[in-house]
DNA sequence: TTAGGGTTAG
């Protein structure tokens, strides 16, 4: 380049073409922009091939008002120098500039390409434009090309429309691997993670090797269905092959909601390469698992040699803070992040602190807190609000947080279960037969209680009271044996959580039916000694239960872990990493 | 001879 402007010689398209390639592979922007100098330099205008070659330079660099620029003085235009322009918009996530030239090329009578459509798919800003484009996809044929039909997967599912997805995936005569990958990618991403592993076994019989983006997938519904074994196999086949950045955070992040910390740590050492999603995995990883101490040490450690903290890293600090009840790091952490790092506290973190005051039994503060809150005060903040209520036993303050919620969102169980709860353990049996009556008259009915337990590659689940598990007897049998051990050791059922019950009979063995009780149980009987039990469940853990574990783990000399929406619980040595705080 | 799709943390 340098000798030919020494000698003021011209390329040929083709060479101008080869070196804005290198530019574009080497990030030259500099260079690049040189050459577009020298290529105007004799005054001429250059082919639109070149012009287009430009554009699409300055759009990989994200360079979108020299593209624009550009584009407005090009004395020609193609549906390739217009696909560049929307596609360079939709790289930058402005989707509104790219829908609009998409409207702009066709009134210049340019027809869009499969190209286009491709591209331009992922700036739908609802499913009434995306319905449109795929009609204008059908119309102009389009809807055969690989390309569209994986952006058209992918978008589907994006606006959760994936049964739509999942019809244009079943039009597929010829196969390929990104189309597989969008489908699977769509129905992990919806939390539909047993038809993601389905087609994941239904692509490899189709003789389709999976890459890095199907097995993070794969790896997200592995993590969703808490699928420990099968996660780790996934790594172990992993391990083979190159790993990439993202593959990598997948792996902390099924071994962290797996409960698994230990495998999670030892991944992250080995990374090469860390960003801020595989710290802020690790950070939330670690909180959620009952070690925040360790989480707030991850995270100086991270403000020492890792990358910047974002959104989401603070959400895991916070969280690490509420946890633990660590009332003043978590005050100091909150206020400082708009000063260190520029980080405008959202939902999540006024949540946070919402919790942080709560667990503390600040209720009084944590009330103050949420009327000088900037935002509205969403059901989320007022649910939190009210858990603290529970805890600390305040039935009044409750009373008013779940008006607050049942103003907003009607029909919402779990604000009844908990008032009723609240109700139960301070005796105020009238106010319990109320909420149970209003619960009735307005048909909300409590999710039934569901623990699960993966055996030998096998999901074993049960609900309160379950008798379909073909080992129930042996379960039972055992159970009352258990139940006289830890009773020894100093186990009084709690009878405050039958009432956790309200649809169904009262009876006073009901606490053994619990399904976490009969899911530990088979763990218990199923499991050699050095394994740990790993039990998952759809709802928080009763009283009672947390009891019965803790003492299990005594007695038994065991190791369980239980996972509930919201954390985990680790039992060792009769004690839980949550300190009988959750 | 230029333009396009799928994967990670709350």
């Amino acid at each position: 380049m340098h000798s030919m402007q020494k000698h003021g010689l011209k390329a040929d398209p083709v060479t101008y073409s080869q070196l804005i390639k290198c530019c574009i592979a080497r990030r030259a922007i500099e260079q690049g922009k040189l050459i577009h100098k020298h290529v105007y330099s004799n005054g001429h205008d250059p082919k639109m091939f070149i012009n287009n070659v430009l554009l699409n330079m300055y759009v990989k660099f994200n360079l979108l008002d020299e593209a624009r620029i550009l584009f407005d003085n090009m004395s020609e235009r193609n549906v390739v120098s217009w696909t560049t322009m929307v596609s360079g918009y939709c790289n930058c996530k402005l989707y509104g500039e790219a829908l609009k030239y998409l409207v702009l090329m066709q009134r210049e009578g340019v027809l869009p390409n499969m190209y286009t459509f491709s591209s331009v798919l992922r700036a739908c800003d609802g499913l009434e434009t995306l319905r449109q484009l795929h009609c204008s996809i059908i119309k102009c044929g389009l809807d055969s090309d690989i390309f569209v039909r994986s952006a058209l997967i992918d978008i589907y599912s994006k606006w959760g429309e994936l049964g739509n997805g999942f019809r244009v995936f079943c039009e597929m005569v010829t196969g390929d691997l990104v189309v597989w990958n969008s489908i699977i990618g769509g129905f992990a991403q919806n939390g539909n993670c047993d038809e993601a592993l389905d087609l994941f076994k239904r692509m490899k019989r189709a003789g389709f090797p999976a890459n890095q983006a199907t097995l993070t997938s794969v790896l997200r519904a592995c993590t969703g269905l808490v699928l420990l074994e099968f996660g780790r196999q996934v790594h172990a086949h992993v391990i083979k092959f190159e790993r990439d950045l993202i593959i990598n955070n997948a792996i902390l992040d099924m071994y962290c909601k797996c409960g698994s910390l230990e495998d999670a740590e030892f991944a992250f050492k080995r990374m090469s390469e860390r960003d801020v999603i595989s710290w802020s995995t690790m950070i939330t990883g670690l909180a959620q698992n009952g070690r925040s101490i360790e989480a707030l040490d991850m995270f100086e450690s991270m403000k020492a040699s890792g990358p910047t903290p974002n959104y989401i890293t603070m959400v895991g600090v916070l969280f690490a803070c509420s946890h633990a009840g660590l009332v003043d790091d978590g005050w100091c952490h909150f206020q400082s992040m708009k000063r260190l790092y520029g980080i405008d506290p959202g939902r999540e973190h006024y949540g946070c602190i919402v919790d942080l005051l709560g667990r503390a039994g600040k209720l009084d503060e944590a009330i103050q807190f949420i009327q000088e809150m900037e935002d509205e005060p969403d059901p989320v903040i007022w649910r939190t609000l009210l858990g603290a209520c529970r805890v600390h036993k305040n039935a009044d303050l409750a009373t008013y947080v779940a008006k607050q919620i049942l103003e907003i969102e009607p029909h919402d169980e779990g604000t009844y279960v908990l008032l009723s709860n609240i109700y139960a353990n301070s005796q105020r049996w009238e106010d319990v037969a109320g909420v149970r009556k209003n619960m009735s008259g307005r048909g909300i009915k409590k999710e039934p209680g569901c623990s699960w337990i993966e055996l030998n590659k096998q999901v074993h689940a049960f609900v309160l009271g379950d008798e379909s598990h073909p080992q129930i007897k042996t379960i039972y049998r055992e159970m009352n044996h258990l139940i006289k051990r830890i009773t020894e050791v100093g186990y009084t059922p709690d009878m405050n959580f039958v009432l956790h019950d309200l649809e169904g009979e009262q009876k006073e063995d009901s606490l053994r039916c619990h399904s976490e009780k009969l899911a530990i149980v088979l763990g218990l009987i199923s499991l050699p000694k050095e394994k740990p039990i790993r039990i998952m469940k759809n709802l928080r853990i009763c009283g009672d239960c947390h009891a019965f574990a803790k003492l299990a783990t005594k007695t038994e000399i065991r190791y369980i872990v239980i996972r509930d929406p919201v954390r985990y619980h680790h039992f060792k040595d009769g004690i839980c990493s949550c300190g009988d705080y959750w």
